[in-house]
Formats: structure tokens, C-alpha cells, sequence
DNA sequence: GTCTATATTATGATAGAC
DNA sequence: GTCTATCATAATATAGAC
């Protein structure tokens, strides 16, 4: 290595561009100015170019971007709150940075579905994880597995909704909204499950 | 006019292609191709270009969709159970199109936010409207004017995320997931208004 | 209004000197 | 491993015959 790691400026630069962009826009040549890497190193580095560059950016970025977002998620003991509290952070992310970097999948995800098979169920794979690791966090307040990771997906799908509609109104409402709703949606779970 | 409405097949073509692929990833040449059009007719119905085809899809495809979902949320009496079954007919459409036709703007909207003002703002106020009729909706059983809206919003969070997570899937679960979290959202709303 | 040909620029990808 | 030049192709957009 010459430069101070240049595959790293690579996917970062990539990473950035896809998440803000998404894939169809995000060009190689952009990417390797972006990294301030020379073209032919892009190639050295990912042989499967733009597609390696997609697949290895949503299995690195995706995996990080959930243990963020969990360990959000146990800022004070209530975990109501702690929900209203990681939407409100999140919320605050995206208005600092813009309204231009939310999920780092979220828009690849849709744009892939139906055109790159590969790309496709990297997407999937990563929702999985992330409901699953969220079904466990929920698991501590509610007692059916089934309820909890009901709420684990509910909440990942309101936080990529929040997102769209917050990056598209350039406005963090709701995301906010999103906090409040899904606060109420597990309070609702813990009191309904205790009337059994 | 000599064909039957050119224009019109040219609106379809590129409703289809944005809907399923993205703003970026939908060539010109191939919604002439798959519209049956002669290039040229393109720009001559189109002078704007893709940006304007993106636009006018936008704010056709929108409106309309958005009056189809609101049409859902009658089936039954109870508003909650509509909400299930409304979620579910988007499901069963998701699945029969072989998760190809989700939400028409959902992915253009993520594409564009941070890259085209004129869109951006397109999408921005189509989601306004969405979340303004299904206000008015929710406003049938909640008397709290800001409650329906949170509810509205977080419905059409709620759908967003779910198209993303079941297309990305290729399953449905998402989607019949969301219809119950909502329904559980609107009843605990209710019956916390009544509490008063 | 319809349709073809083309201009111009950008893309993803490769070859090969160093 | 680095970097440049270039390939082949496809993109948006336009010109102009009919």
C-alpha cells in the first residue's frame, strides 16, 4: 500500500455516493475522482467493478448501519422512550447532513429488485439481519417472539418510510412521527400482553 | 393523432420503467421501444425530456395512486380491519406482479432527493397530498386533528417501508405485518381518546 | 406529427506502460 | 500496484427529411 489505503477511500467514496444517489447514478468515474484514486486502482482493487463495488458496500455498510441504530436504542431505561429518542437522533442526522445521507441501502434496495438478482437478496439479506438483531432488543419487553418481531420489522419499515418522506420534504416531521408511533405501537404490545 | 394516443403509450412506458427501476436506470430509448414510439415523438410530445416525463408521471401516477389506496380503506365497517385488508390487497397485487409494481414514485423519490430540486419537490408534494387525504380518513374516528395526521403519516410511512422490505424479500410478510401494526395503532389510538 | 439519422457526452470496462 | 489511454456501448438530446 502507497497511499494510505486506497481501497478504503474507494468504498467510502462509493458507500457515499450510493447511498445519496443510489446505484444507476452513481458512476465508476465519479467514484474513483471522489476517492481521489486514479481510475485503473478501482479496478485492481473490485475485478467485479460496479456490482462487487455495490454488493461489498451494502455487506459492510448495511451490517454497521444496524448496530448503530440498536445501540441507539438503550439511551434511557424506558424503551418507549428510548424509541422516540432513536428517531429523534435520527432525525437530527439527517437534517445536519442535509437530508442526503439516511439509509445506505434503502435506495439501492428499491432500485435493484427487479433488475439485479445478486444485488437483490444482498438487500434482503441485510433487512433480515436487521430484523432479527431488532426482534431480540424488542424480545426483552415482550414476551411472544411473534409480537416482538412483528415490532422489529414494523419498526425498520417506518424508519426507510420516515426516511423517504423525510429526504423528499426536506423536513424531519416524520421522522419523528415515525418515533412517536412506534413508542405507542410497543406500549400498546406491553399492556395488551399483560392482560392475558 | 394518427396512432391510438401516442403520447399516452409513451406516459405508460415511462410510468412502468420509473415505477420498477428508478429514474436513473430507465433509458429513453427503451420507453420509446416499449411504448411502440418512434423516438422522435418522444421529444415532440416531451419537449422537457426525461425530467419532464419523470414529472408528469409523478404527478398523474401519483394522485391516482394514492386515490386507489384511499378506496382500499372502505371494505368494512370497521376501520381497523379496512386497514388490515387494505395493506393485504397490496400485498397480494405485489406478489401477482412478481414484486415488480410497488409504489409508482417510492424509488424515483429516493433517487432524486438529493439531486434534482424539480423532482424532489415533485415527490414532496404528491406525499403532502397522500398524507392530507388519509388525515381526513383517520379523521372519522379520531377526533384529535393532530392524532389523524400522525396516523395518516405514519400509514404511508408504514406502506413505503414495507414495499421496500417485501420487494426486497420477494415475500409478502412485510406487508400483511404492517396492515396489523397500523390496525393495533388506530385501535390503541381510539381507545386513548376515549379515555378523556 | 412521424420517423430516421446523428451529434455529443458519459458510461462500464480493459490493455498495457511503468 | 499505479496510472493513463482507450475501447465499445449507451445515454440524452437534436436536426431535418418526409
Amino acid at each position: 500500500m502507497g497511499q494510505p489505503d486506497t481501497r478504503a477511500r474507494i468504498q467510502g467514496a462509493a458507500g457515499m455516493l450510493f447511498r445519496r444517489h443510489g446505484y444507476s447514478a452513481t458512476g465508476l468515474k465519479r467514484v474513483a475522482t471522489e476517492a481521489e484514486a486514479p481510475f485503473g486502482s478501482l479496478y485492481h482493487f473490485f475485478p467485479g467493478g460496479k456490482q462487487q463495488l455495490a454488493e461489498d458496500m451494502i455487506r459492510t455498510s448495511g451490517p454497521e448501519y444496524g448496530r448503530m441504530v440498536l445501540a441507539l436504542l438503550d439511551s434511557v431505561p424506558d424503551p418507549a422512550e428510548s424509541l422516540v429518542h432513536a428517531f429523534e437522533a435520527a432525525a437530527n442526522d439527517l437534517a445536519a447532513a442535509d437530508y442526503a445521507d439516511a439509509c445506505p441501502i434503502g435506495t439501492v434496495a428499491l432500485e435493484v429488485a427487479s433488475s439485479n438478482e445478486v444485488l437483490r437478496a444482498a438487500t434482503a439479506e441485510v433487512f433480515e439481519e436487521w430484523v432479527d438483531a431488532a426482534a431480540q432488543w424488542f424480545g426483552r419487553w415482550v414476551a411472544d417472539p411473534k409480537a416482538a418481531r412483528s415490532l422489529a420489522c414494523s419498526m425498520i419499515m417506518m424508519l426507510e418510510g420516515a426516511f423517504m418522506l423525510s429526504r423528499a420534504a426536506r423536513d424531519t416531521e416524520p421522522l419523528r412521527v415515525a418515533g412517536r408511533s412506534m413508542a405507542a405501537l410497543l406500549r400498546t404490545t406491553v399492556a395488551q400482553a399483560g392482560e392475558d
